[in-house]
DNA sequence: TTGATAATTGACGTTTGCGTTAGTGATAGC
DNA sequence: GCTATCACTAACGCAAACGTCAATTATCAA
């Protein structure tokens, strides 16, 4: 049953443009990602329209979350996504005794770049929390001076009486 | 005697390749963001070898961080430091009294500024701990996935002996 | 079946953020 | 005064990440 909740949701049944639309970027993108390896080719209808499946979505708002946050090129995003692929070919092909060396190593490898994308956001968020106090510091002081400013206003407006 | 301070900060002494080494970005660079605006022209040597101050290289460094740590363009963060030079004006021209109300207006001006930089930071910090969330639970996963491969293993050893 | 949309590939264009010469002048140590 | 750095301007170059046609084909609703 989980496999048929999961095959409902790799089922491809999305066009392009409602890809597009639910994700934010535009079809040009779409296919720009897949020309540099980023999302798999998705399956086609009869005359070539892309199909893609909630997965693929999911990956697209992934993609962009690496992009905006961390600051990674598609290079470097690619690296990571093809983890992803991983997954997905261990959950396809799943001989379970044989070869368990194999899955060994490739869990291995996803966990060496989860942990290298925590290794990214831990470094990102220590530095920005530390901006993020000094600008609190400075919205303090400013609101220092401006109130110290309006009470010398006051104060010449009054004398001037 | 604060004043002689800040004006030891300010004295201009630090030629182009140290400012470079010290900062880490390039001559190149430094040329090009003061092309942009975002450095203003320093003072020169007869010759014409530009002279910088620490408080350029502090600038230079607050420049990488809004690069790196946020994803801001050269021109956003142009917008952000000419709040700084307004600063720096202000303490220049120390005109007390008659023009308190230019003063306010561009001590708001830089308040609104750090608000909006403070915002950026702060919805990007939310993110990014939900992102690290995340990745902390997938790590676990794969940690007892990686444990139960290693007994599987260790089982199937045992019993082809 | 006939428009009105929506998608496809291919190719060239654009912006950002510098890198990289090239040719020339400045400074400093000996 | 020579020479080894260092710096100057000007100009072209370049990779990344798409944008923007253009010409053609699919899909779908009426």
């Amino acid at each position: 049953m989980a496999e048929k909740e999961t095959r409902a949701r790799d089922l491809p049944c999305l066009q392009i443009g409602e890809v597009a639309d639910r994700t934010g970027v535009t079809q040009r993108t779409l296919r720009f990602y897949e020309e540099r390896g980023l999302l798999r080719p998705p399956s086609r209808m009869d005359g070539g329209f892309r199909l893609y499946s909630e997965d693929d979505v999911a990956r697209v708002e992934q993609i962009k979350r690496l992009q905006n946050l961390l600051g990674l090129t598609l290079a470097e995003i690619k690296e990571m996504v093809e983890a992803e692929e991983i997954k997905e070919e261990l959950r396809a092909t799943y001989r379970p005794d044989l070869e368990v060396d194999e899955r060994l190593s490739r869990v291995q490898k996803r966990i060496e770049v989860t942990e290298r994308q925590d290794n990214i956001i831990s470094a990102k968020l220590e530095a920005m929390a530390v901006m993020k106090k000094e600008l609190g510091e400075k919205l303090a002081h400013y609101q220092e001076v401006k109130a110290d400013l309006h009470k010398q206003r006051s104060e010449s407006a009054a004398s001037a009486t």
